[in-house]
DNA sequence: CGTTATGTTTACGTGCGCGTCAACTTTAGC
DNA sequence: GCTAAAGTTGACGCGCACGTAAACATAACG
């Protein structure tokens, strides 16, 4: 009856995930589940850890890209220098996302362009055919 | 000396990619090189098709995603029924790129956020020491 | 003419991100 | 008290996107 808390199931519902990917994360040390015996139950910050998780993975970053990510997230109980480090690795991360994002842009304008041309070359390929 | 063309050797150097890989993508059907007897040879087509290959890849598209998309680029030599359906799939391809880029802002702003967070706790941490 | 560079095919290997059993334990409901 | 549901830990498998090594062909250079 804790609502701080999740069993695996509700996780997998919530942001639909399979339990080997929730249990696989963990391996991985992305989440830290507690454990009430044998069973696993994932705090509030599992689940703003997974949810940053299955952001990254969106944009193409690897698990162990993120994981190092999280720890700026969890920059409470941690030390100096391995915050400056986690400081430092998303001010990179940052930038890539950027440079990504105006690659995007361009990508999406060329790609509209193609769309263009491609409606005029149906448009053309479809006269022909009442014409024949 | 033919211009037009360019060899294995001159296309990992220009794009930044192994033999392997442009073999790997002729085997899935994204390039056309020519043939010189064994050797291939690739034209300007080949090359403006590994740049869109290598782009898409940036933005988390499969290789079959890409090869799909590339048809619209080839628009020319295609029937009608081919060609509209390379364009709703490209249709479909923008409106992922787009969400992707709503996204891609959404957690910019927030990593932005986190990193002003990250900042002030730096701060506060080093005038710990300094009073220590 | 031999060597070095560049190319080829074939085929097995690898890292990532999980999927998919199998075998077992624990908890909940009737 | 028994069954069904939900959980656990191995451990092997798989698709993707190549890496890597072997064995060989071809061409260019000195």
């Amino acid at each position: 009856m804790n609502d701080s808390v999740m069993t695996i199931r509700q996780m997998c519902e919530t942001y639909d995930v399979t339990a080997r990917t929730l249990r696989f994360y963990e391996s991985k040390e992305l989440l830290f589940p507690i454990r009430e015996g044998q069973k696993r139950l994932f705090t509030k910050r599992d689940r703003a850890r997974l949810k940053l998780i299955l952001r990254g993975k969106r944009f193409g970053f690897s698990l162990e890209e993120i994981r190092q990510l999280l720890d700026l997230y969890d920059a409470d109980d941690q030390q100096e220098v391995q915050l400056s480090r986690s400081y430092a690795m998303a001010r990179e991360r940052l930038a890539d996302m950027e440079r990504q994002r105006d690659e995007l842009d361009e990508t999406i304008a060329d790609l509209k362009e193609q769309l263009n041309w491609g409606a005029q070359r149906l448009a053309a390929l479809r006269q022909q055919q009442t014409n024949d």
